[in-house]
RNA sequence: GGCCAGGUAGCUCAGUUGGUAGAGCAGCGGAUUGAAAAUCCGCGUGUCGGUGGUUCGAUUCCGCCCCUGGCCA
């Protein structure tokens, strides 16, 4: 695990030159396929020498969810067991690891129908009236969820809805037995945050060298691509598309791609900071790949 | 060299008729269960260019110095 522009990619690769492992991928972007240059996904080649799973699943028209991965994932991980092998979890998407390793609740999916209703009617009452019906069905629900959480108020209804019952009992009475697996978390974490976001302004400035521009671009043109799919929301594809429409220049998107980028490296470090049985290593102050092949290594030898 | 306009938060600036200062952006901390690279909550982080003076008290008024920009030589 860690933010974004760490290093993930390479170090899980060095890994796999080493030890049995099969890669899966844990990242919400790296899921469609055709977003290549504004993931950072490594390249048809490196893919091809290291097969990773949960890369280019599905198409950015399609919305891909949490529940989805979690699924996706653990048949990856059956799969790996049954080679006699081990699987290496690599990514950034905190929420999938999370959901993935302490479980998730049995709740109805999404339903497009619904959040049609609940989105017409916030746009007249306004999400703090909505905030207080949830209130009135599910208290506990509405005491996590702030007035203005457009996203959470309209799926703690939505699940009202379609389950008949509230959101927090659902996901109380879900297992709380761990993870059925050993496992060892491993973080790329660092202090300097001035050398990483660095990094991330280079990164952007060499995606947008590599030809981003018209990745989104012939993104955008699709007939059933638009801007308010979670594809479309990720942090550059974002920003490139509101260029694109005109809405700002190429100078104001770029920094506001850069800043965007930033805050998800910072929103990555608050999920870590929080997370326990973290082996934590800093890749912007020495060679981490041996270090965490040795512990990987004395992992498996007392498996 | 002379004249003018500026020097206040990381940046762009506001402000104090003298009582040690506040906006936007950036940044920082947090929450996180089918959109999570999403969504939301919280937090000003400061030798008010330097130095003397006037004053109970100066970022504010006065002198000198430094720096930046413009105009004139």
């Amino acid at each position: 695990m860690g933010p974004t522009a760490m290093g993930k990619t390479e170090t899980a690769m060095r890994l796999a030159d080493q030890l049995p492992v099969d890669l899966i991928s844990v990242d919400s972007a790296l899921v469609y396929r055709g977003m290549d240059i504004g993931t950072a996904k490594p390249s048809k080649e490196l893919l091809a020498a290291y097969p990773h799973a949960l890369i280019d699943v599905v198409d950015p028209e399609t919305v891909y969810s949490v529940a989805d991965f979690v699924a996706d994932a653990e048949a990856a991980i059956a799969a790996s067991h049954r080679s006699g092998r081990v699987p290496l979890l690599v990514g950034g998407t905190m929420l999938y690891f999370k959901r993935l390793l302490e479980g998730l609740a049995e709740l109805p999916e999404a339903d497009p129908v619904v959040r049609r209703k609940i989105d017409a009617d916030a746009s007249e009452l306004g999400w703090p009236a909505l905030h207080a019906r949830l209130a009135s069905v599910d208290a506990t629900a509405a005491e996590r969820i702030a007035p203005n959480d457009a996203q959470r108020i309209q799926r703690a209804l939505e699940v009202f809805e379609l389950a008949g019952e509230p959101i927090s009992s659902l996901q109380r009475s879900a297992s709380a037995d761990g993870p059925p697996w050993r496992v060892q978390r491993i973080a790329l974490l660092t202090n300097n945050r001035a050398v990483l976001h660095e990094r991330i302004g280079q990164r952007f400035d060499a995606m947008m060298a590599l030809g981003f521009e018209e990745e989104v671009a012939g993104l955008i043109a699709r007939p059933g691509v638009h801007r308010d799919l979670p594809s479309m929301r990720a942090v550059g594809y974002r920003q490139v598309a509101a260029w694109l429409s005109g809405e700002c220049d190429l100078a104001q998107a770029t920094r506001d791609a850069k800043t965007a980028t930033r805050r998800l490296a910072k929103r990555q470090h608050t999920w870590l900071r929080g997370m326990s049985d973290l082996a934590c290593f800093d890749p912007l102050e020495a060679d981490v790949s041996a270090p965490i092949l040795g512990l990987c290594e004395e992992v498996l030898s007392t498996s």
